[in-house]
DNA sequence: AGCACGCCGACT
DNA sequence: GTCGGCGTGCTC
């Protein structure tokens, strides 16, 4: 017998063993087989009834029996397809790492009977297992296969959206996984579930041991309540399971590396296969999800208008800014503070940069390319790339002029004008992606502590519903003003978010040289579709997603002359491909890569992966030098 | 991805 | 004279 391997690693072919005698492994299954000299972790994919002596034998198996069953395998296909990553790194990406006591013993079989009887062994007759690996993915967001008889996904919205889900759950008798974007929110729902029944995790939280007992309990039926992350999106349930998607809109949902899939395509997609219900939890929809509501393939569910605190804007136009405080503001956070409530100063980056007024350039780090951030405390420009740091330069650069003014308002600069203007006011700084660790929990305790907060949208977590009197967006022109199509979905996101956090008879301050803006009106309103309605417009008009598809592909040869050759290339090849539109290679921040962005329809992975195929093998006449993300979360540009 | 092999610069 | 850089290629 000859099993078929795959590692997580980027190469597109199993990798072929002989299965020792006397074992009994099966598709699905993960085993522990030599490979490049080392023992790794793999999955079978296939076994075939051949043998061949030169291949070298499997070790050991590190499941005691299949975890995927031959539905779920081939949903995993299917990712790997949709994404252009290996079916190896999904798996890896997919699954709670195996159980220590599994991979120690020979062969172990004592559950077996029980656990297959939960695992869905067959896809819809519909769907075959041909089709579905073949088709690269014409499916989006809340597109079921064509057929299935799954209900259509919902979305929870409003205010009481997760009481009402905890109600919903508390109703159901089948199983219930909720999968949250982040460890933390795991945690949380598996305290609020432990109120109906006994609850397991299923994410990294907990100890390894814990996390394997979780996945085999909910597989034979010994535990009904599940929460994780990413890596549960393949746990074992039964076809009356209800799944909830928490927060569907974050981008925590696509975290980096493979595969490239955004985990509430993944569960509409598994959701669609099995026949189970799906819920999307969120206070602001995903664009792309709102669409898919608005085409019927997914239901809003939305609660009526709770409580809503008051919306004002601070209009800045002509207004030359050497505070970061407009005069609402300022009276707005004494207001507040007076009145012992605590306020929240949302920026939009934490780094100012240095410009000329002369000539309007930007002090960019040399290597790098990028602005360099200025920092008044330690009066130097730091690269937040390479990590260079220079002094405050006295003239420009570029024009020889003297007058350098930073501009942006970062963190720290508005931290120190807050501090200027309120003395004696207990104010914090709170940057939770630049300070983790030690340094990250004090400053955590001294932002609990402090009346005002400053801090990027992470801070937003500190507080939990209506809990604050006032949250100032500094300048969240800067954040609309992003080149990215999505930054009017993300802006609003926020806006919404912070609504949700401020007292009812709180104050929402925004500062805009927008003031007419539809996000700032959607939330003034309290009413999601003031927002949507124009922003699904606006996207279906300049073809951008989830009216199409896009994919960014990054070439990065040794050379910088070799980069370009190749970049040329690839654009060539792909500016023949069916139904696609490519935008010439552009070169990224630093220079060392080039960018080429292709939009395309929903087939896009499948259409893409042929035309890649000659520069994503590596060996053989294959360069692996390029890289494809399917999808784009964030606009790399 | 890891890891080995392989050919060119600064040092115990 | 070696140590070590990472460019190229392979792993059943």
């Amino acid at each position: 017998m000859i099993a078929d391997v795959v590692f997580d690693a980027p190469v597109a072919h199993p990798f072929s063993y002989r299965v020792p005698p006397g074992w009994t492994v099966g598709p699905g299954q993960r085993v522990v087989a030599p490979l490049g000299g080392a023992e790794r972790l793999g999955m079978v994919v296939a076994l075939r009834d051949e043998t061949n002596e030169r291949l070298k034998l499997l070790l050991r198996p590190a499941d005691s029996e299949p975890i995927l069953s031959p539905a779920h395998l081939d949903l995993v296909h299917w990712i790997a397809a949709q994404s252009l990553s290996s079916v190896g790194s999904t798996c890896a990406a997919l699954l709670p790492p195996p159980s220590p006591i599994a991979a120690g013993r020979p062969l172990g079989d004592e559950v077996r009977s029980r656990r297959a009887a939960a695992l869905p062994q067959a896809r819809p007759p519909e769907a075959s297992l041909s089709e579905s690996s073949e088709d690269g993915g014409g499916r989006r967001a809340g597109q079921a296969p064509l057929g299935a008889a799954a209900p259509r996904p919902e979305l929870l919205i409003g205010a009481g959206r997760e009481r009402r889900l905890l109600e919903r759950i508390a109703a159901a008798t089948g199983p219930v996984l909720v999968l949250a974007a982040d460890v933390e929110t795991s945690a949380r729902w598996a305290q609020r579930l432990a109120k109906l029944d006994r609850v397991v995790r299923l994410d990294s939280g907990v100890p390894e041991a814990e996390r394997c007992r979780a996945w085999a309990d909910l597989a034979g039926g010994a535990a009904r309540l599940a929460t994780g992350t990413r890596s549960a999106l393949l746990a074992p349930l039964g076809p009356d399971a209800i799944v909830a998607l928490i927060d569907e809109h974050e981008a925590a949902h696509k975290p980096p590396g493979p595969p490239r899939l955004h985990s509430r395509d993944i569960v509409l997609e598994r959701a669609a296969r099995d026949g189970f219900a799906v819920t999307l939890a969120t206070p602001t929809p995903s664009v792309d999800m709102w669409a898919a509501a608005l085409a019927g393939r997914a239901t809003l569910a939305p609660s009526p208008p709770a409580p809503w605190p008051s919306i004002a804007i601070a209009d800045t136009r002509g207004i030359l800014r050497r505070e970061p405080l407009t005069p609402p503001l300022a009276r707005g956070l004494r207001e507040t503070v007076a009145a012992g409530r605590r306020a929240l100063l949302l920026v939009s980056r934490l780094t100012s940069a240095l410009a000329c007024d002369e000539c309007g350039v930007v002090i960019r780090c040399e290597a790098c390319a990028i602005a360099l951030a200025y920092s008044r405390a330690a009066a130097a420009l730091a690269c937040r790339l390479c990590g260079r740091v220079v002094p405050l330069p006295e003239i420009c650069p570029a024009c020889r002029g003297r007058r350098l003014t930073p501009f942006g308002w970062g963190a720290e600069r508005v931290e120190h004008a807050v501090r200027r203007r309120f003395p004696n006011v207990r104010v914090a700084r709170y940057d939770p992606d630049a300070a983790r660790g030690a340094r990250g929990e004090a400053q955590r305790a001294a932002a609990a502590a402090a009346a005002v907060v400053i801090g990027t949208r992470g801070a937003l977590r500190l507080f939990g519903p209506a809990s604050l009197g006032l949250v100032g967006f500094v300048s969240p022109d800067q954040l609309l003003r992003l080149p990215d199509f999505r930054a009017g979905e993300r802006t609003f996101a926020l806006l919404w978010a912070s609504a949700e956090r401020l007292q009812p008879d709180g104050t929402l301050l925004i500062q805009t040289q927008h003031p007419t803006h539809y996000a700032f009106d959607a939330v003034a309103r309290q009413d999601l579709t003031v927002f949507y309605k124009p922003e699904v417009q606006f996207r279906a008009e300049l073809g951008y997603p989830p009216f199409r598809r896009l994919a960014v592909i990054t070439v990065r040869a040794g050379a910088p002359g070799d980069t370009e050759r190749t970049a040329n290339d690839v654009a060539a090849a792909l500016r023949d491909a069916p139904g696609t539109v490519m935008y010439p290679p552009a070169a990224d921040r630093r220079q060392r890569a080039r960018r080429i962005v292709v939009k395309g329809p929903p087939e896009l992975p499948r259409l893409l992966t042929p035309v890649l195929a000659p520069w994503r093998a590596r060996g053989a006449g294959g360069r692996g030098i390029i890289d494809v993300e399917v999808d784009p979360v964030e606009w790399p540009f």
